[in-house]
DNA sequence: CGGCATCGTCGAAGCGCTTCGACAGCGATG
DNA sequence: CATCGCTGTCGAAGCGCTTCGACGATGCCG
């Protein structure tokens, strides 16, 4: 375990200039640099982080809170997580999980005792308690999702309202007049995170700016997509395009859903998949979709973090990640009219 | 932010009377105390970790390398890292995510810049780079897994040998003589890790052992239980009873698998689903399992851990964690034979 | 009742780093 | 030629905590 002291000395420097030759805040001539890297390297020198930490003021390290509620989706949080420790490194920072029972507990300590330079907070909650305690802290904290009361925070998120707005012109484009929509069960819209909402909201004024027939169906509690699809055909029997903006399970269990009444997609009913998390494309037919995607929430995420941290950039604002449209072929031009005959009824 | 000073004078002591009073590392005066946790209280006094660090060399922090290789399962990982993080946390011990795209790099810079006491090894293949990386560090490195190669090594997991003989007994002890099993696919039992062989090799020298008539097949890349499924029926017709020792998606595929061929569990075939992380109860008939239990591997993984940072218990070894058996209702005494008629071939 | 162990407390020395102010040396400037 | 402003380097002061050795004050023993 090498220290300043060491390198200092093979060097033949004070420490004071082997830390500025090590971090480059001041000048120092070609040559002191190249002697102090050859010897740090030599003696396999690398600052202890606790001292590092104490001197400074900063630990450089972020910590995540992803409370674990039993009906989240561990596999996208892991993502999320993963894709957050990813972005943190690039940046010099690394990434501390605080998963207690007690969320508030981790960033209370976190910031407290500065272990964390700041916070990321996965999995937001309409009415997300981390949202208040982060409005109280002076401590810089970024969430990714949008708590319904975000004043006076950072937040990062898919632009929901976008991305409604962009799979509907989509399916406009491709000639579709009359389009269905299934949501997330009504008991999610209410508990959850508000961007069901959001997207709900932008999907149906979007469609009546743009003179379209629509109907929106939520699923219930199993989870299947064959109650909402069974209603979207009955309220809008004239539907060619469906949006799915939902869980997995009901967006897995579309497309056999639509066969039950002899549809196949995309020939006779063209479907994206918007804001989904979950992988569309590998579908037994695979789905266009505007991915939730992961990498870009938590990567601006901790930018935004990182900049409030290092550059005192705390102003409270909400980033929009813009919708990307990934296209697999499930859109296509409504097929005309007619032969909708062999109804197997469900 | 409170320091000790300002604790020290708020009680009227020395700062080191603080600091063991909060430490209880040496006898003070229940009066004395009283008078520090009072001051402490009131000045929401919290340890700089950075500080606590410097001195006491230590950092309270153990690193979790989890690679994600590209055909893992996310929602299992994240389920281990969040078992590590409670443990840990109950030990008063915080967690770093270390997930680049270069694990080893992620070990050696905790290690180098003592920023973790100690590091988790997750999803450890057979053929780990970080195993040998553990033993030239010099540093308290815990396996969740076995590598082959474990000389040396701490390492956790399930005992698989165990959980085979003991999924072979129950089946016997319920009447079953023709045990067939189904493994994992030739790949990864010649690519990861040992797990699956360990497992193979029990069930068959027990099945031997009891005088059990029994057959092996394995998947093939495509995941289904189809293929193995068809090749017990033919290799041991009499078979009763069905061990899965596989993937998820194999395991899935299992029931329908064997419905094609008119067989119902637990009607006319027995099955136990051994050391799977997934659920296996929540299937149209629950199946009987020996859960890869992540709470108790990475308990006793952090505790192992722990012990060797904070105690010095530093010696390889191996700890097997028992198997528990779970019943769900899908072992049965085997059906009379006779009535095996209706075969819809697949 | 003197001596000795014990208990409770204090002071000070770090832990290894960052960073501020100081200053020597130098060429450029007037 | 005196002066100014750089540039490159150094010394030292912390950052806030833990921990060791020291030392008065007690209580107990013979």
């Amino acid at each position: 375990m090498a220290t300043v002291d060491d390198v200092a000395k093979a060097a033949g420097v004070s420490i004071s200039t082997v830390s500025y030759a090590l971090s480059g805040k001041r000048s120092i001539s070609q040559t002191t640099r190249q002697r102090v890297l050859k010897a740090a390297a030599e003696l396999d020198y690398h600052p202890r982080a606790s001292a590092r930490m104490l001197a400074a003021n900063r630990s450089q390290i972020l910590a995540v809170t992803a409370p674990l509620h039993a009906d989240t989706d561990h596999s996208v949080h892991m993502q999320f997580a993963m894709e957050v420790t990813k972005e943190a490194r690039s940046l010099d920072y690394d990434t501390l999980l605080l998963v207690h029972d007690d969320p508030m507990e981790g960033m209370r300590r976190s910031a407290a005792t500065a272990l964390a330079d700041g916070v990321v907070v996965l999995d937001v909650d309409a009415h997300d308690p981390r949202a208040d305690l982060a409005r109280t802290m002076d401590y810089p904290v970024v969430f990714v999702g949008i708590p319904e009361q975000s004043e006076g925070l950072m937040c990062v998120d898919l632009d929901f309202e976008a991305a409604a707005r962009l799979a509907v012109d989509r399916l406009i484009e491709a000639g579709h007049s009359s389009i269905g929509m299934i949501s997330h069960p009504r008991i999610t819209i209410e508990r959850e995170s508000n961007f069901p909402l959001r997207f709900l909201a932008a999907f149906e004024e979007h469609c009546r700016a743009r003179g379209i027939a629509h109907a929106v169906a939520y699923p219930d509690g199993n989870h299947s997509a064959v109650g909402p699809v069974d209603e979207l055909l009955r309220t809008l029997p004239d539907m060619t395009a469906l949006v799915l903006n939902t869980s997995s399970d009901v967006a897995n269990s579309a497309l056999p859903a639509l066969f039950a009444h002899g549809i196949t997609v995309p020939h006779d009913m063209s479907v994206i998949a918007a804001g989904a998390a979950y992988p569309t494309h590998r579908l037994s037919v695979p789905l266009d979709r505007i991915p939730l995607d992961a990498h870009a929430s938590c990567a601006a995420a901790v930018d935004l973090l990182v900049a409030a941290i290092d550059r005192g950039m705390r102003e409270a604002r909400t980033v929009l990640i813009a919708p990307e449209y990934q296209d697999f072929g499930s859109v296509r031009a409504p097929a005309p009219r007619a032969e909708k005959t062999a109804q197997h009824s469900a």
